[in-house]
DNA sequence: ACCTGTGGCTGATCAC
DNA sequence: GTGATCAGCCAC
């Protein structure tokens, strides 16, 4: 069944919305919830169940016999042993159904809207939106009126997604306020419905951000901030979460917030729109769900729905991951480059060994048939001239390599249900020797290598060695099915440690590489200081880097350096009220920038950046107590820590060997 | 209620 | 002081 926006799960069953001309239409089918049972399980009340084929250990489907029924018994079975639930039931109906959202959909097609709420700190002024059709309508007057008009907005418009910025932390809640004040409901789900909130969180990298989860029925509510931390999380380089800065980074043209926003959406949400086609998920979930969880679903998902059993996640265990080394440091001329397309899925297609508890073989079915689109969208893609079509098979393998990616790291996650740490160590290790093999190889011929890690190696050849022949040689090492990939030859390359260097580009531009040169928890002075040290050595001209020592230091001592390169900033991955309680409770420990957001009584959240410096006048002071945040500093009295950070400048000079 | 993996560098705290 | 350990950020 294609063409399905939204689906909702209700006394109703499973209600599916599709657009029909200016507005939706709506089709029901039978669906109440179900759990799944082991052997031994108590059997619930009110419900028929079945038998799952297969070894699996929940191998019985109890299905209830009303939305209600499982609710009244769902918090007893979830504490029961040998039951297993799915939490959402857009996921449960999904998946037994074999439906998936937005199939056979374009994101062209997809009715969206982005608002932004104005407000003089008490009353509501003004909200803006901004829409796929085209309009910008701007509501203001009087606060009653404004929200009146945005609800009949929604109404006629119809989106199938809104989208706000931080909206699920100051815009929603707000509104939903406000509405409720002036005695406005604001019913504009699709059967007239209104908001609802809840508590939830999600992981955008290493951090964890709890966020208030707004629903309004028949429709999907996403927050790009949310959407943006994901995109940070994997390239690391947006500077601030604020629409004026995201402008900027993503190019984009007009100046109206609402209008950015309305951009912004259009940049990122296509990737998740195709995700959403492949996945039994909502659109929400499919954005906010990790990799890990998504492809547990559609596993899981596949199992359902050719009512096959289950088996319980395996106990999670180490093991050994990548080789990864640095073979000789320092400057290097000529360096050549080469890695594994895509290691780690390609070796999990060669080998053909799947998860030890996956009877039916779904994982490699899966793997292979994603790759398939994706390489098909890719090649699609690469002859298309540049447009919107162009871009829209872009985004469709670019998430599908993210879900292809993700399969490897699947076998490791502690809660997949299929996941097999045996498989998972057996791949690293096929990983581990290929590239040794390669390194190998390159001794061989002479080659030296610089740094390799996990799939890749950097390389200098020997003066006139025949490049075509160590090339040959190397592709002679690699199993079938495994392509190595040459790119770039760079001028110079500076390798500093494992997992650490720089690259001189043959158009003159450097790139950084490592936590150790362009930690964003690095101070801006020892950022800027790093970047021209590395400058200096890919040119060969030390003297620049002493020269840059000489001015950072004339600038710390005499305080002319703008305090704000002196500040680290850090994101605060947890809140300062669970900080508190677990330094009370004896586990954590101190740490400056929390100690900081408390003691400052702004309401500082998980997810804020601090940003502080050192004070005191000794070069060692615990950096708890001694510390300033950036925004409290005396404005006509300089008290960072001098020798402090002359300590550091000179720390860092001598960790790259240009002093000492 | 949520969570893909391991490996590596740095700078901080804390127990010794 | 010193080493262990952790948090944060990053590579792949």
């Amino acid at each position: 069944m294609t063409g399905i926006v939204a689906a909702e799960v209700g006394a109703w069953g499973l209600r599916l919305y599709f657009h029909a001309g200016n507005s939706f239409r709506t089709e029901d089918t039978p669906f109440t919830p179900y759990v799944l049972l082991d052997n031994q399980a108590a059997t619930p009340e009110n419900c028929s169940v079945s038998k799952l084929a297969g070894n699996g250990v929940f191998c019985r489907m109890a299905s209830f016999d009303s939305l209600a029924d499982y609710e009244s018994q769902l918090a007893g079975l979830k504490k029961s042993p040998g039951v297993m639930t799915v939490s959402s039931l857009l996921q449960q109906a999904l998946s037994i159904k074999n439906l998936r959202l937005f199939a056979g959909m374009d994101f062209s097609e997809l009715r969206r809207c982005c608002f932004t709420v104005v407000t003089d700190g008490e009353v509501l002024t003004a909200i803006k939106a901004a829409d796929s059709d085209g309009n910008f309508p701007e509501f203001s007057g009087d606060e009653a009126g404004i929200i009146r008009s945005f609800n009949g907005y929604i109404k006629t418009f119809d989106p199938d997604v809104i989208c706000g910025f931080n909206c699920c932390r100051e815009d929603l809640p707000y509104l939903i306020k406000r509405a409720k004040k002036c005695k406005i409901p604001l019913d504009c789900g699709r059967d007239g419905g209104t908001f609802s909130a809840g508590n939830s969180r999600y992981t955008a990298g290493e951090k964890q951000y709890s966020y208030q989860r707004h629903t309004l029925q028949g429709r999907h509510i996403v927050d790009l901030l949310h959407v943006v931390q994901l995109y940070d999380a994997a390239h690391r380089d947006i500077e601030e979460y604020t629409v004026g800065h995201l402008k900027e980074y993503f190019k984009i043209s007009p100046d109206d917030p609402v209008q950015i926003l309305y951009e912004l959406s259009g940049i990122l949400l296509p990737a998740y729109f195709y995700r959403t086609r492949e996945l039994p998920l909502g659109f929400q979930d499919s954005v906010l769900r990790g990799s890990g969880s998504a492809l547990d679903a559609l596993l899981t998902a596949e199992y359902l729905q050719r009512h096959l059993s289950l088996p319980l996640p395996e106990a999670p265990r180490n093991y050994a991951g990548a080789l990864t080394g640095m073979v000789a440091s320092g400057v290097f001329h000529q360096v050549r480059h080469c890695d594994v397309r895509s290691l780690y899925p390609s070796l999990l297609l060669a080998m053909q060994t799947a998860p030890a508890r996956d009877e039916a073989g779904v994982f490699l079915e899966l793997l292979a048939k994603l790759r398939t689109i994706r390489l098909q969208a890719k090649d699609r893609a690469k002859t298309l001239p540049p447009g919107p079509e162009k871009s829209r098979y872009e985004a469709l393998q670019s998430s599908f390599k993210i879900l292809i990616n993700s399969f490897y790291g699947y076998l490791g996650f502690a809660q997949g249900t299929f996941n097999d740490f045996d498989l998972a160590e057996k791949i690293t290790a096929a990983g581990r020797e290929l590239l040794e093999k390669l390194s190998l190889t390159l001794h061989e011929h002479h080659a030296a290598v610089i740094e390799m890690d996990t799939d890749g190696i950097y390389f200098q050849i020997p003066e006139n060695s025949d490049a075509g022949e160590l090339d040959a040689a190397l592709n002679a090492v690699m199993p079938p099915g495994i392509e190595l990939e040459f790119d770039a030859q760079y001028p110079a390359m500076y390798s500093f440690k494992a997992k650490n260097y720089a690259l001189l580009h043959s158009d003159n531009s450097i790139s950084l590489t490592g936590a150790a040169l362009k930690s964003r928890a690095l101070e801006p002075f020892q950022r800027k200081f790093i970047m021209q040290i590395v400058s200096a050595k890919l040119h060969g001209t030390l003297q620049a880097a002493l020269d840059s020592y000489e001015y950072w230091r004339k600038c710390i001592s005499e305080k002319t350096i703008p305090l704000e390169y002196l500040a680290k900033s850090e994101v605060l991955s947890d809140s300062p009220e669970n900080y508190k309680r677990k330094l009370a409770s004896g586990s954590g420990r101190r740490s400056a920038p929390y100690e900081l957001a408390l003691a400052s009584g702004r309401g500082f959240r998980a997810g804020d950046k601090v940003k502080f410096y050192v004070t005191g006048n000794k070069a060692k002071v615990p950096v708890v107590g001694n510390s300033r945040l950036l925004s409290d500093a005396p404005a006509d009295l300089r008290d960072e820590n001098t020798a402090y950070y002359l300590a550091k400048l000179d720390a860092l000079a001598e960790n790259f060997g240009i002093i000492r």
